[in-house]
DNA sequence: TTACCTGCAAAGAATTTGCAGGGCC
DNA sequence: GGCCCTGCAAATTCTTTGCAGGTAA
Protein backbone atom coordinates (compact mmCIF):
# COMPACT_ATOMS: atom_id res chain seq x y z
CA UNK A 1 0.00 0.00 0.00
CA UNK A 2 1.50 3.50 -1.01
CA UNK A 3 2.85 5.10 2.06
CA UNK A 4 0.61 8.17 1.79
CA UNK A 5 -2.77 5.98 1.46
CA UNK A 6 -1.55 4.26 4.72
CA UNK A 7 -0.99 7.36 6.75
CA UNK A 8 -4.30 8.95 5.18
CA UNK A 9 -5.82 5.86 6.41
CA UNK A 10 -4.55 5.64 9.79
CA UNK A 11 -5.20 9.44 10.32
CA UNK A 12 -8.79 8.69 9.74
CA UNK A 13 -8.75 5.76 12.04
CA UNK A 14 -7.11 7.93 14.99
CA UNK A 15 -9.67 11.06 14.30
CA UNK A 16 -12.63 8.56 14.47
CA UNK A 17 -10.78 6.62 17.64
CA UNK A 18 -10.97 10.26 19.33
CA UNK A 19 -14.27 10.87 18.35
CA UNK A 20 -15.68 7.88 19.71
CA UNK A 21 -13.91 7.95 22.47
CA UNK A 22 -14.27 11.34 23.02
CA UNK A 23 -18.20 10.87 23.03
CA UNK A 24 -17.57 7.81 25.57
CA UNK A 25 -17.99 4.96 23.30
CA UNK A 26 -15.77 1.88 23.59
CA UNK A 27 -13.23 1.20 21.30
CA UNK A 28 -14.55 -1.29 17.98
CA UNK A 29 -12.36 -3.01 15.53
CA UNK A 30 -15.26 -3.49 13.56
CA UNK A 31 -16.44 0.43 13.26
CA UNK A 32 -12.35 1.02 11.86
CA UNK A 33 -13.06 -2.05 9.30
CA UNK A 34 -16.21 -0.33 8.24
CA UNK A 35 -13.84 2.78 7.76
CA UNK A 36 -11.29 1.24 5.75
CA UNK A 37 -13.73 -0.19 3.64
CA UNK A 38 -15.70 3.06 2.70
CA UNK A 39 -12.66 4.84 2.61
CA UNK A 40 -10.75 2.14 0.09
CA UNK A 41 -13.68 1.44 -2.18
CA UNK A 42 -15.69 3.70 -4.71
CA UNK A 43 -17.11 7.08 -3.79
CA UNK A 44 -20.81 7.59 -3.30
CA UNK A 45 -22.06 3.65 -1.46
CA UNK A 46 -25.27 3.62 -0.90
CA UNK A 47 -25.71 2.38 2.87
CA UNK A 48 -26.80 -1.13 1.37
CA UNK A 49 -23.43 -1.17 -1.33
CA UNK A 50 -20.93 -0.54 1.37
CA UNK A 51 -22.89 -3.50 3.82
CA UNK A 52 -22.34 -6.13 0.41
CA UNK A 53 -18.44 -5.03 0.61
CA UNK A 54 -17.71 -5.17 3.83
CA UNK A 55 -19.83 -8.58 4.01
CA UNK A 56 -17.45 -9.79 1.13
CA UNK A 57 -14.14 -8.94 3.43
CA UNK A 58 -15.86 -9.70 6.59
CA UNK A 59 -19.12 -12.00 6.07
CA UNK A 60 -19.63 -12.03 10.22
CA UNK A 61 -20.73 -8.36 10.34
CA UNK A 62 -24.36 -7.15 10.90
CA UNK A 63 -26.37 -4.41 8.28
CA UNK A 64 -26.98 -2.30 11.25
CA UNK A 65 -23.80 -1.91 12.27
CA UNK A 66 -22.87 -0.41 8.96
CA UNK A 67 -25.66 1.83 9.52
CA UNK A 68 -25.04 2.90 12.80
CA UNK A 69 -21.21 3.74 12.39
CA UNK A 70 -22.03 5.63 8.96
CA UNK A 71 -24.01 7.87 11.26
CA UNK A 72 -20.71 8.11 13.26
CA UNK A 73 -18.87 8.58 10.67
CA UNK A 74 -20.90 11.86 9.25
CA UNK A 75 -21.33 13.18 12.92
CA UNK A 76 -17.80 13.61 12.96
CA UNK A 77 -17.69 14.64 9.38
CA UNK A 78 -15.66 11.84 8.34
CA UNK A 79 -17.70 11.71 6.09
CA UNK A 80 -21.01 12.91 4.42
CA UNK A 81 -24.17 11.48 3.46
CA UNK A 82 -25.40 12.74 -0.07
CA UNK A 83 -29.51 12.41 -0.99
CA UNK A 84 -29.50 11.40 -4.59
CA UNK A 85 -32.75 11.74 -6.75
CA UNK A 86 -33.13 8.25 -6.06
CA UNK A 87 -33.71 8.74 -2.39
CA UNK A 88 -31.12 6.57 -1.24
CA UNK A 89 -28.49 7.98 0.86
CA UNK A 90 -25.25 7.45 -0.43
CA UNK A 91 -21.91 8.24 1.79
CA UNK A 92 -18.39 8.94 0.66
CA UNK A 93 -15.62 10.30 2.96
CA UNK A 94 -15.24 14.02 2.62
CA UNK A 95 -12.25 14.50 5.19
CA UNK A 96 -8.43 14.65 3.33
CA UNK A 97 -10.43 15.26 0.04
CA UNK A 98 -10.55 18.84 -1.26
CA UNK A 99 -14.84 20.22 -1.36
CA UNK A 100 -16.24 19.12 -4.63
CA UNK A 101 -19.66 19.09 -5.99
CA UNK A 102 -21.75 16.72 -8.15
CA UNK A 103 -22.31 16.75 -12.12
CA UNK A 104 -24.57 13.67 -13.27
CA UNK A 105 -25.12 12.99 -16.65
CA UNK A 106 -29.63 13.04 -16.96
CA UNK A 107 -28.66 10.63 -19.77
CA UNK A 108 -26.65 7.62 -18.34
CA UNK A 109 -26.40 8.29 -14.95
CA UNK A 110 -22.69 9.17 -14.66
CA UNK A 111 -21.38 10.65 -11.85
CA UNK A 112 -18.08 13.06 -11.51
CA UNK A 113 -16.89 15.66 -9.08
CA UNK A 114 -16.85 19.23 -10.10
CA UNK A 115 -16.55 22.84 -7.80
CA UNK A 116 -15.37 26.02 -9.24
CA UNK A 117 -13.87 28.19 -6.40
CA UNK A 118 -15.77 31.91 -7.65
CA UNK A 119 -19.06 29.95 -7.28
CA UNK A 120 -17.48 29.31 -3.65
CA UNK A 121 -17.59 32.58 -2.81
CA UNK A 122 -20.30 33.46 -4.20
CA UNK A 123 -22.24 31.50 -2.06
CA UNK A 124 -20.79 32.46 0.97
CA UNK A 125 -21.52 35.83 -0.25
CA UNK A 126 -25.79 35.10 -1.12
CA UNK A 127 -25.92 33.33 1.97
CA UNK A 128 -24.60 36.88 3.95
CA UNK A 129 -27.03 38.85 2.11
CA UNK A 130 -29.26 36.89 3.43
CA UNK A 131 -28.06 37.16 6.90
CA UNK A 132 -26.74 33.88 7.36
CA UNK A 133 -23.64 32.18 7.88
CA UNK A 134 -22.91 29.56 5.56
CA UNK A 135 -21.53 26.34 7.11
CA UNK A 136 -22.10 24.28 4.54
CA UNK A 137 -23.84 23.59 0.71
CA UNK A 138 -24.23 21.15 -1.68
CA UNK A 139 -24.45 21.58 -5.31
CA UNK A 140 -25.83 19.23 -7.93
CA UNK A 141 -25.87 19.64 -11.34
CA UNK A 142 -27.74 17.83 -14.15
CA UNK A 143 -26.87 17.41 -17.53
CA UNK A 144 -25.80 15.60 -20.49
CA UNK A 145 -22.30 14.06 -20.80
CA UNK A 146 -20.61 14.50 -24.36
CA UNK A 147 -21.38 10.66 -24.69
CA UNK A 148 -25.12 11.56 -24.57
CA UNK A 149 -25.29 14.71 -25.81
CA UNK B 1 -59.36 35.49 -6.12
CA UNK B 2 -56.70 37.36 -7.50
CA UNK B 3 -57.63 36.93 -11.17
CA UNK B 4 -53.82 36.61 -11.88
CA UNK B 5 -53.35 33.89 -9.41
CA UNK B 6 -56.60 32.14 -11.52
CA UNK B 7 -55.18 32.71 -14.52
CA UNK B 8 -51.82 30.69 -13.25
CA UNK B 9 -53.88 27.77 -11.99
CA UNK B 10 -55.79 28.10 -14.99
CA UNK B 11 -53.02 27.64 -16.90
CA UNK B 12 -50.72 24.96 -14.99
CA UNK B 13 -54.15 22.95 -15.51
CA UNK B 14 -53.98 23.01 -18.98
CA UNK B 15 -50.35 22.19 -19.22
CA UNK B 16 -50.96 19.35 -17.14
CA UNK B 17 -54.01 18.49 -18.81
CA UNK B 18 -51.82 18.44 -22.41
CA UNK B 19 -49.01 16.89 -20.47
CA UNK B 20 -51.15 13.82 -20.04
CA UNK B 21 -53.58 13.75 -22.59
CA UNK B 22 -50.09 13.70 -24.65
CA UNK B 23 -48.74 10.77 -22.60
CA UNK B 24 -52.29 8.86 -23.84
CA UNK B 25 -53.81 8.95 -20.37
CA UNK B 26 -57.07 9.99 -20.00
CA UNK B 27 -58.46 13.24 -18.41
CA UNK B 28 -59.11 13.17 -14.23
CA UNK B 29 -60.70 16.02 -12.07
CA UNK B 30 -58.67 14.49 -9.15
CA UNK B 31 -55.18 14.76 -10.39
CA UNK B 32 -56.17 18.17 -10.82
CA UNK B 33 -57.80 18.90 -7.61
CA UNK B 34 -54.31 17.67 -6.21
CA UNK B 35 -52.74 19.89 -8.55
CA UNK B 36 -54.55 22.73 -6.75
CA UNK B 37 -53.76 21.64 -3.72
CA UNK B 38 -50.18 21.89 -4.05
CA UNK B 39 -50.38 24.85 -5.65
CA UNK B 40 -52.40 26.83 -3.39
CA UNK B 41 -50.69 25.58 -0.14
CA UNK B 42 -47.42 26.14 1.57
CA UNK B 43 -44.25 25.38 -0.52
CA UNK B 44 -41.91 22.50 0.00
CA UNK B 45 -44.79 19.89 1.18
CA UNK B 46 -43.57 16.45 1.90
CA UNK B 47 -45.88 13.49 0.03
CA UNK B 48 -47.82 12.62 3.25
CA UNK B 49 -48.36 16.46 4.41
CA UNK B 50 -50.11 16.82 0.92
CA UNK B 51 -52.07 14.13 1.07
CA UNK B 52 -53.10 15.03 4.28
CA UNK B 53 -54.15 18.68 2.59
CA UNK B 54 -56.13 16.90 -0.22
CA UNK B 55 -57.87 14.80 2.73
CA UNK B 56 -58.91 17.78 4.09
CA UNK B 57 -61.00 19.08 1.28
CA UNK B 58 -61.32 15.89 -0.76
CA UNK B 59 -61.81 12.89 2.15
CA UNK B 60 -61.93 10.11 -0.47
CA UNK B 61 -58.78 10.37 -2.53
CA UNK B 62 -56.20 7.93 -1.85
CA UNK B 63 -52.70 7.98 -0.83
CA UNK B 64 -51.22 6.33 -3.65
CA UNK B 65 -53.16 8.43 -5.74
CA UNK B 66 -51.10 11.63 -4.24
CA UNK B 67 -47.52 10.04 -5.18
CA UNK B 68 -48.87 8.64 -8.51
CA UNK B 69 -49.96 12.46 -9.47
CA UNK B 70 -46.94 14.03 -7.76
CA UNK B 71 -44.49 11.85 -10.01
CA UNK B 72 -46.69 13.03 -12.77
CA UNK B 73 -46.40 16.57 -12.10
CA UNK B 74 -42.44 15.93 -12.05
CA UNK B 75 -42.43 14.28 -15.22
CA UNK B 76 -43.67 17.48 -16.85
CA UNK B 77 -41.64 19.84 -14.63
CA UNK B 78 -44.77 21.60 -12.80
CA UNK B 79 -43.41 21.08 -9.89
CA UNK B 80 -39.92 19.56 -8.57
CA UNK B 81 -38.83 17.36 -5.68
CA UNK B 82 -36.33 18.37 -3.66
CA UNK B 83 -34.36 15.83 -1.40
CA UNK B 84 -33.88 17.24 2.12
CA UNK B 85 -31.42 15.88 4.76
CA UNK B 86 -34.41 14.17 6.75
CA UNK B 87 -34.63 11.81 3.49
CA UNK B 88 -38.12 13.17 2.71
CA UNK B 89 -38.93 14.15 -0.69
CA UNK B 90 -40.37 17.32 -0.53
CA UNK B 91 -42.58 18.90 -3.65
CA UNK B 92 -43.02 22.39 -4.80
CA UNK B 93 -44.35 24.20 -8.04
CA UNK B 94 -41.65 25.27 -10.12
CA UNK B 95 -43.58 26.40 -13.38
CA UNK B 96 -44.43 30.10 -13.93
CA UNK B 97 -42.60 31.11 -10.50
CA UNK B 98 -38.54 32.04 -10.81
CA UNK B 99 -35.68 29.19 -10.18
CA UNK B 100 -34.42 29.52 -6.63
CA UNK B 101 -32.07 27.19 -5.03
CA UNK B 102 -32.84 27.25 -0.45
CA UNK B 103 -31.16 28.21 2.08
CA UNK B 104 -31.59 26.56 5.18
CA UNK B 105 -31.11 27.32 8.81
CA UNK B 106 -28.96 24.30 10.83
CA UNK B 107 -29.98 26.02 14.07
CA UNK B 108 -34.29 26.31 13.70
CA UNK B 109 -34.45 24.58 10.35
CA UNK B 110 -35.86 27.61 8.68
CA UNK B 111 -35.88 27.42 5.07
CA UNK B 112 -35.94 30.40 2.47
CA UNK B 113 -34.96 30.57 -0.88
CA UNK B 114 -32.43 32.59 -2.43
CA UNK B 115 -30.45 32.90 -5.98
CA UNK B 116 -27.82 34.41 -7.41
CA UNK B 117 -27.57 35.36 -11.20
CA UNK B 118 -23.87 35.06 -11.25
CA UNK B 119 -23.81 31.68 -9.46
CA UNK B 120 -26.24 30.36 -12.00
CA UNK B 121 -24.37 31.46 -15.04
CA UNK B 122 -20.92 30.13 -13.61
CA UNK B 123 -22.97 26.77 -13.54
CA UNK B 124 -23.14 26.62 -16.79
CA UNK B 125 -19.74 27.44 -17.43
CA UNK B 126 -18.56 24.85 -15.18
CA UNK B 127 -20.60 22.14 -16.68
CA UNK B 128 -19.50 22.74 -19.65
CA UNK B 129 -15.84 22.89 -18.94
CA UNK B 130 -16.66 19.15 -17.68
CA UNK B 131 -18.18 18.58 -21.34
CA UNK B 132 -21.63 18.76 -20.05
CA UNK B 133 -24.56 20.66 -21.34
CA UNK B 134 -26.42 21.49 -17.94
CA UNK B 135 -30.29 21.31 -17.53
CA UNK B 136 -30.71 21.99 -14.05
CA UNK B 137 -29.33 22.26 -10.56
CA UNK B 138 -29.96 22.09 -7.22
CA UNK B 139 -28.59 24.09 -4.84
CA UNK B 140 -28.92 23.68 -1.04
CA UNK B 141 -27.07 26.15 1.35
CA UNK B 142 -26.62 25.64 4.93
CA UNK B 143 -25.80 27.87 8.08
CA UNK B 144 -27.20 30.26 10.58
CA UNK B 145 -29.86 32.25 10.43
CA UNK B 146 -29.80 35.93 12.04
CA UNK B 147 -31.80 34.30 14.87
CA UNK B 148 -29.06 31.31 15.39
CA UNK B 149 -26.25 33.13 15.35
C1' DT C 1 -19.31 -4.68 37.09
C1' DT C 2 -21.17 -1.27 34.25
C1' DA C 3 -22.06 0.29 30.04
C1' DC C 4 -21.29 -0.08 25.41
C1' DC C 5 -21.08 -3.25 21.13
C1' DT C 6 -22.96 -6.51 17.89
C1' DG C 7 -25.83 -9.58 15.00
C1' DC C 8 -30.26 -10.85 14.35
C1' DA C 9 -34.81 -10.16 13.58
C1' DA C 10 -38.61 -7.32 13.99
C1' DA C 11 -40.42 -2.78 13.65
C1' DG C 12 -41.04 1.64 11.23
C1' DA C 13 -41.48 4.85 7.64
C1' DA C 14 -41.84 6.24 2.93
C1' DT C 15 -43.17 4.82 -1.38
C1' DT C 16 -44.81 1.53 -4.91
C1' DT C 17 -47.66 -2.05 -6.74
C1' DG C 18 -51.65 -5.33 -7.50
C1' DC C 19 -56.27 -5.66 -7.74
C1' DA C 20 -61.12 -4.98 -8.51
C1' DG C 21 -64.69 -1.82 -9.37
C1' DG C 22 -65.70 2.46 -11.82
C1' DG C 23 -65.32 6.08 -15.41
C1' DC C 24 -63.54 8.35 -19.72
C1' DC C 25 -63.27 8.17 -24.88
C1' DG D 1 -65.71 -2.02 -24.96
C1' DG D 2 -61.17 -1.18 -23.94
C1' DC D 3 -58.06 1.03 -21.35
C1' DC D 4 -57.07 4.12 -17.93
C1' DC D 5 -58.22 5.81 -13.06
C1' DT D 6 -58.83 5.18 -8.17
C1' DG D 7 -58.94 3.63 -3.34
C1' DC D 8 -57.54 0.13 -0.63
C1' DA D 9 -54.45 -2.87 1.26
C1' DA D 10 -50.45 -5.46 0.72
C1' DA D 11 -45.76 -5.45 -0.73
C1' DT D 12 -41.19 -3.31 -1.15
C1' DT D 13 -37.36 -0.82 0.09
C1' DC D 14 -34.50 1.62 3.10
C1' DT D 15 -33.46 2.48 7.77
C1' DT D 16 -33.96 2.17 12.80
C1' DT D 17 -34.78 -0.22 17.09
C1' DG D 18 -35.11 -3.93 20.69
C1' DC D 19 -33.03 -7.63 22.53
C1' DA D 20 -29.79 -10.95 24.39
C1' DG D 21 -25.26 -12.42 24.61
C1' DG D 22 -20.52 -10.68 24.30
C1' DT D 23 -16.73 -7.40 25.32
C1' DA D 24 -13.94 -3.28 26.61
C1' DA D 25 -12.61 -0.50 30.66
Amino acid sequence: MNIIIKMAKLNLQKIFTDFTAKKGLKHSDIRLKILDVLNEGQKHLSASELFAKVRERYPTVGQATVYRTLKLLCECDICRELRTEDGLARYEVAMGHEHHDHIVCLGCGRFEEAVDEKIEKLQIQLAKSKGYSLKRHKLMLYGLCPKCK
